[in-house]
DNA sequence: TTTATTTTGACAGTAACTTTCATTTGATAT
DNA sequence: ATATCAAATGAAAGTTACTGTCAAAATAAA
């Protein structure tokens, strides 16, 4: 999203993708120096140079700024990919690994604060839990298919949603040890839920 | 919260349930009626025949009527009392049993009409989960002590995030399934995660 | 009954969103 | 270059959840 194939993409939609990047850096900068809550979109607006009308139309709601996260579809195509006979938390776990090398180093460098304020502003919490939730879904649809299962099976709901719980874990995790890659945390949970959680 | 020992209370506090419990129960008839989003706290206040105001005396927020729950730490409690010999998920599933069959009647009734509600409603399933973390890290931190581990271990932590996700996904089974009881789907679907997550 | 405390309602305010509509701006065909 | 069309924007006004203050009313205690 911050760089990569925005050439040939017209005027237009090249000043789009800049205003949201703007609108997005300057909330996160303001978020920083006064709070979340101490922050109004007008705030936003202003540091943006656009109208408040207009980050509504960039952004569903303020929370959308910090919990939108566009790598979702990328970790579930990969797992997708998995190969059909690799056992299901192994397959997650191959496809964390390919799917988290497509992510931008700019991407990754704004991922522990991010994760951080997300989980400190309750607002915030409670957004970012509910998209966790439609992931809990894509995954468990996935793995259905790949395992000929039904996705509303209590067997396929329960692992998909062990899975998730598993991940925000990890995030938690990785919040109180910034030094540790995110990727090799989420892994590490992975591999405990695959040996029956050992305490 | 709806019947038991609410003699010996003093007038004062004896209304002030009887008005927290009409609130709630006007509140849940009107979103029956009208939907969620589309019943105000005005509304809410005026069916209940007090002001707004006294409204946000009784609840924190209009999502608190549908989400706040009252048996989490009779749960919690129930986990505290089981015999440290006892694994982890079987000690779980015990504490859910005895904790259960604690909870009035009544709470029991509407508890398919408040999960369901919960889940339909994008506002109060944030509201729902954040919720539902906080039990977590409590799960978490009473299994550190149960088996003398450090409630931001990983381990601990991973732990405690899994059986909340399996609750979430037994919850969205009963959903389903309204003729089954909530805590035979939950106990099954802990049973499954202590068995590995078999597909 | 009198006094102290708690509960309440009225009122005014803030901020997140929504909707509407006129204006501007970029894309496109001539 | 210019006229035309569609999309993006901003201004403004409205809705609603929620907060704070204060005086009046209800309740408890003496």
């Amino acid at each position: 999203m911050s760089d990569g194939a925005e050439r040939k993409l017209g005027l237009r939609e090249r000043k789009k993708m800049k205003t949201r990047a703007t609108i997005r850096k300057m909330a996160m900068q303001l978020f920083r120096e006064q709070g979340y809550q101490a922050t109004t979109v007008e705030q936003i607006a202003e540091a943006s140079e656009v109208s408040p009308s207009t980050f509504f139309r960039y952004f569903a709601s303020k929370e959308a700024v910090v919990t939108e996260d566009d790598y979702d579809p990328l970790l579930i195509e990969a797992y997708r990919m998995q190969p059909l006979d690799t056992a299901p938390i192994q397959a997650l776990r191959d496809a964390l690994r390919e799917g988290f090398d497509h992510i931008s180093r700019d991407d990754r460098e704004g991922m522990w604060e991010r994760i951080s304020l997300t989980y400190s502003v309750p607002e915030l919490r409670g957004a970012a839990l509910q998209q966790v939730m439609g992931t809990s879904e894509t995954i468990s649809i996935e793995t259905a298919r790949r395992y000929g299962k039904n996705a509303s099976d209590l067997k396929t709901r329960t692992f998909a949603a062990a899975v998730v719980g598993v991940v925000i874990a990890a995030q938690m995790h990785y919040i109180e040890h910034p030094e540790q890659e995110f990727v090799d945390i989420v892994d590490e949970a992975l591999a405990l839920m695959d040996e029956g959680f050992p305490l």
